[in-house]
DNA sequence: CCTACCGATCGGTAGG
DNA sequence: CCTACCGATCGGTAGG
């Protein structure tokens, strides 16, 4: 019995009802609304959170069912494999680093075309970005980051389309820049070193004791950009 | 001084007896001489590149011992644990590195002073650094950029002086760059960046496809550097 | 360094 | 979503 050795986080057993009970932990949103959605959600959450501290391989499904407090055979009502689980929290966090750059972008419609517009919407990229990166709770992104080695051949495919149309909108940026003069380097290594120059941040930052998102961001553009 | 050209750290037992019979597998370079440390620094590179290749924890010891002809309890007698194994795989990329600093730094003694010396201190530390992350068979450091998640404790901190031995050589250089104008982002923020810009390189480059180490140093020299 | 082995853990599943 | 379970793999070890 308790084959579990109870990692459970706060309740004790969850009695063996069907519908009408919910196991314990968190307390539902809404009381009458399909939360299938939600629960499959929460699983994505601690998912992202823990491969991100851990690891994948050191993460068990077990930890996953423990965080959100449910049995260890569970999680696989809801993805089938862990593999499919890894791949639907790198996915989200695309999506949402996608979503949340373009709405970045939006903001210069009315000054694209002026001569400060490159400059300020390379702004927005690298703050958008760090934002995607370092942000509280924005765990899916630095596990796509730093955990791709272990998908397989089709989901690292299906992966690169969203990478590449998240990196497209960086292109036509860099090359105006370039044109202006305020970046000298290639535009194609410009992309992949500032990029990267990025996404390291996610190793040595820290929130508590650095500077703002906006610091960073002011200290990337000064790096990369010149003045003219 | 770092006298580490040649690391020897962690567990070093003396083999009961050498030679008379090898298991099979690789050749023996050479014939009378003792290999004891031979066969351990092949279980050290073995594991560099697996490590790399999939990851620590996708790694099995029978993995790497299969890779250099042993059977599968033997990497335990030339290292106590997988953890001693990865912690030595990082040890020795870190004195390598420092070493291959170290001497691509003294190549510019007699121009330290002159105008252009900062310039060409940064370029041999960024031709260097790439050397270390890109170079053929020098797959200790990107381990250790890509792993630490799996140290301890101890073995972290121990890490972590020797790279912040590695990374103090780069702060006069920036700091000269910056008071001349060819920097302009904070000293700190510009080291943390630049060293994040190349370590991603390891995700990216491709010896065969892209361009040289040159053509790569040129491309972040123009990158983060003004002109002046 | 090999032989033979163990305890633990893990992803995953059948059936309800 | 839980119960009860399995086959496989893994790090590590005793003894030679």
């Amino acid at each position: 019995m308790t084959a579990l050795a109870t990692p459970r986080n706060s309740n004790s057993k969850s009695p063996p009802e069907p519908a009408a009970k919910r196991p314990r932990g968190r307390p539902r949103k809404t009381q009458g609304e399909r939360d299938d959605g939600n629960r499959r959600h929460e699983l994505l959450t601690a998912a992202a959170r823990l491969f991100r501290q851990q690891g994948f391989d050191a993460t068990s499904t077990r930890d996953i069912a423990a965080a959100v407090g449910m049995h260890s055979g569970s999680p696989f009502y809801h993805f089938k494999s862990k593999d499919a689980l890894l791949y639907a929290v790198m996915e989200e966090g695309m999506h949402t680093a996608i979503a949340r750059q373009t709405k970045a972008l939006q903001g210069d419609d009315a000054a694209t075309g002026k001569p400060g517009a490159p400059l300020m919407q390379m702004r927005r990229l690298i703050r958008s970005h760090f934002d995607t990166l370092l942000g509280p709770g924005n765990d899916f992104v630095p596990v796509m980051l730093y955990e791709h080695r272990s998908l397989s051949a089709w989901q690292l495919t299906s992966l690169a389309k969203l990478q590449t149309e998240y990196e497209a909108a960086w292109t036509p940026v860099l090359e105006a820049l370039h044109a202006s003069g305020h970046l000298r380097a290639p535009v194609k290594f410009s992309r992949l070193l500032i990029l990267g120059a990025l996404n390291w941040s996610v190793q040595w930052f820290d929130r508590k004791k650095d500077a703002s998102l906006d610091d960073l961001t002011d200290a990337a553009m000064a790096l990369f950009l010149k003045e003219c």
